[in-house]
DNA sequence: AACAATATGTCAGAAAACCTGACATGGTTT
DNA sequence: AAACCATGTCAGGTTTTCTGACATATTGTT
């Protein structure tokens, strides 16, 4: 199902809200903005709404951060991941197309084997996991 | 697990994001607060902070709207209901304490009949699963 | 029909939350 | 030491939310 990631993108959190599930400061919430790790959607009076992968973003970053990691090299790290995600997503459509009896035990296997790495933290820890089921 | 209802009743929205999920005005939020149909949490500042059950409820209460229930009425479900829920969660502790065979047996073909009835609306319509996995 | 109650709309004034932009500061890197 | 990075802090302005009051349309009651 792909509504999934529709709900994890919906925009629904005030920067308030978001400041104490990531324990992160405004300031430090709008720096990582500005440097484009993030872009939250704005209400029709500018004020940012944050969605769910928002915030695993951002946890992701402060987990970064703590690890001496500076915003080009978490810029740089999104990039690849996103691209390896890309990546991901065209190999499931090739063999979701060729559904030989073959296929299917490649596909199975690889599901079972990384289940979830898509869209999610592929770096431990800090993913909202605790707050939605 | 029960971290789950944690979760769920979680403090996060603000009033405008509610408004926006439910399609109820904030004048009608109020209301139905007031009339003690939902206890939303406040911030330092005073302001309602919304859990997921408590937009589910929120949910529940305008479908019953719809369908000509007032205020009273509603209040009349919603006690019921929980009265029930406590009910099965006693019942549920009970079956587990006898786990014998014949009590493990009842247990799993209660929770597949009625699976998940606890907490979530048993009154069909408007719950949040499509905004949450 | 007249009246009361219910649910919601609307407005006003005040307080809280958030916005951007600027400058300050303690650590790092060069 | 100079420059840079990530963050703190402050100011002035805008948006959002708060409560309380009054208005109104619909429903229920006498």
């Amino acid at each position: 199902m792909n509504g999934k990631e529709i709900r994890r993108s919906m925009p629904l959190f005030p920067i308030g809200t978001v400041m104490q599930l990531t324990e992160l400061t405004a300031r430090q919430i709008r720096y990582y903005e500005e440097h484009q790790l993030i872009s939250p959607a704005r209400t029709d009076g500018n004020r940012r709404l944050f969605s769910l992968n928002d915030i695993d973003r951002l946890l992701e970053i402060k987990d970064l951060i703590d690890q001496g990691v500076n915003m080009a090299g978490i810029k740089q790290l999104f990039l690849v991941k996103e691209q390896h995600a890309n990546e991901q997503e065209q190999e499931m459509k090739k063999v979701k197309r060729e559904l030989t009896d073959e296929g299917l035990r490649k596909l199975l296997r690889n599901e079972l084997l990384h289940s979830g790495r898509l869209n999610s933290p592929s770096l431990r820890q800090g993913d909202l996991s605790r707050f939605f089921h």
